[in-house]
DNA sequence: CTGAAAGCGCTTACAG
DNA sequence: CTGAAAGCGCTTACAG
């Protein structure tokens, strides 16, 4: 059985022990004023003898109005969001960039909990900012409540809000960019596999706004491209929806995921019908992850999430600092092996 | 540009309007003794009418004494440790357990940062208690400045000591397990891939302590066994740790792996060699993660992550309440079609 | 450089 | 059921 903890001590304790003025205690602590060395030692001392832990954050905290804790918002659950490299990767950059301005991360998952319920659990921790780095559907309760705590929002395009500060990205342009690439070489029988929830689900609720801007760039090039959505985004995803294609027997020289993950899958399921990319059917994905174990490079928007995410914490510390406002996120077109000029007659 | 933010009332701006003792309109935000139903409408319709946001949590947290949130550690960048779906699942366990105790879980990620930073990052911010789900090396000015803090440890076997509460697998028995079903099978000639940062590093710091424990376990069934050690846990690690195998012409029939990830980077590398598992190389793995993409199914040992970290957070909120308690987690020796009995003649 | 006072925004006994 | 008072553990002007 562990040791049974201590009681813990305050600055007060500190303070009666050293001799001095509480107010003089707590500018050796955090150092905003000098401290004559005599008695910046006795304090140091005091605590070490009481093995004090420092100030109190809570107390801290309130006096300075800032808790130095950014909520991060990850739609459904942590399982699902985080098993996407892409955001992982932008969750890596944003707790960088955020930690280095010594604030925290906490996870707001939205798993399972109904709205009231998630409210309830928001309302009892301090947040300095929420961050919605992944896009998705936000409860409106949820909104609600963060707006009456004059909460700084940041998102990435949605919740789609005044109040809401965005990195935006232009999904449409991105996604056109990807379809003309196919266009100009040559294919003009495409597919694409749109991510999961781009349609109102029962509760009129859309999870993935972004799915249907990039669906908007893509059919502006290819208006008669053959959409599927897949069941989710995941190399799963993506092979399930490339699978359908083939029983459908759908001819196609080209299939487009609307992530990588998915391209990744559809990639598996050509290959599984004794095809190949790109000599048989092309393949382009989005979001630009690392795939160092696929034979080749994908053809993809590389939307560098990492620094995705610093902006995003960037953004959230000018807002901290009086500074709101929107900005723009860059993609890059990355031509990879995946895809190239369609054969000389289409297969099914 | 979005609209400014308007200002927070508190509490006893509501109470000027209201025309209520402040006492009495933090009982109606707060439910924990009746109200009249008038003078709780009074409350409700003035917050209503400055959109109070509720009780400022900085502030009730103080009073309380309690912050609700739970310090998650995770060892170097969260795209490392995130990457590995054994740590997410866990994660995402301790996440939906904690969450219905309404606490949140806040990252803290080592990253980069030198150790004093660490902790003056750390010192900032108001935790409960600190779980280290992940075990790993961590840091003794960390541990040191948390315990002075009387804050409630908890690992899954590390850092080792006295005060932090630990949820104990038996890595050993785990190991021995999974040698022992090779050894069952036929096998004499195994190797073993071994997570990296078993041996102490320049700081003279055991990254990944569990990984000693399992090699243990797994050299008292096979004493002779090759060990080699993979860069990252990662498939891409699994798989060039095999190659080195087979660069150095070694002759196994099986190769065991500390992790599922690296045993798929294993059982690719033996693919691209033109043999085949079970068949040529048996493979086993180890944590119990789900490969839907595998063909076929990982022999492993399953440590069902999601309820690993219920279970942790089940010790969080015992601890919490005053019951600190050491625990075990069981585990299961999955038999999947990665393993079989060796070829009649080994081959190189 | 140091101390006494006020206050951050709440909650909790305690009277009534 | 409601209110006045004390206090959670600090920090920040303000004097000295």
């Amino acid at each position: 059985m562990p040791a049974p903890l201590e009681p813990r001590y305050t600055l007060k304790d500190v303070v009666d022990r050293a001799r001095v003025a509480i107010s003089t205690a707590s500018l050796v602590f955090s150092g905003k004023r000098p401290v004559a060395e005599p008695t910046r030692e006795r304090v140091l001392e005091a605590a070490a003898d009481l093995d004090y832990g420092g100030p109190n954050p809570l107390a801290s905290s309130l006096q300075q109005g800032r808790s130095g804790i950014i909520g991060v918002f990850a739609k459904g659950r942590l399982m699902n969001s985080f098993s996407d490299p892409f955001a992982v990767s932008i969750l890596d950059g944003l707790a960088q960039h955020l930690g280095q301005n010594s604030a925290g991360i906490l996870l707001m998952p939205a798993q399972g909990a109904g709205q009231d319920e998630l409210v309830r659990r928001t309302a009892g921790i301090p947040l300095d900012a929420v961050v919605f780095p992944l896009g998705g559907y936000v409860s409106s309760a949820l909104l609600e409540h963060l707006r009456h705590r004059r909460i700084p929002l940041v998102g990435t395009g949605y919740p789609e809000a005044d109040d809401v500060l965005h990195l935006r990205m232009g999904e449409r342009g991105a996604a056109r960019a990807i379809a003309q690439h196919l266009y100009d070489l040559g294919h003009r029988d495409v597919a694409l596999i749109q991510l999961p929830g781009a349609k109102p689900n029962a509760q009129g609720d859309v999870m993935n706004p972004e799915a249907l801007d990039r669906t908007a760039g893509f059919l502006e090039v290819f208006p008669d491209a053959l959409v599927i959505t897949a069941g989710e985004s995941s190399s799963e995803g993506g092979y399930e929806a490339s699978e359908r294609l083939f029983s459908d027997s759908h001819s196609v020289t080209a299939i487009a995921a609307q992530s990588d993950l998915m391209a990744v899958g559809a990639v598996r399921s050509i290959r599984a019908h004794g095809l190949s990319t790109p000599a048989d059917i092309s393949v382009a994905g989005s979001d630009g992850i690392d795939l160092p174990w696929l034979v080749g490079t994908l053809t993809t928007i590389d939307q560098r999430g990492q620094e995705k995410g610093r902006t995003i914490a960037d953004m959230v510390t000018s807002a901290l600092a009086g500074t709101r406002e929107n900005r723009e996120h860059s993609f890059t077109l990355v031509q990879g092996t995946s895809t190239d000029a369609p054969p000389q007659h289409a297969h099914a």
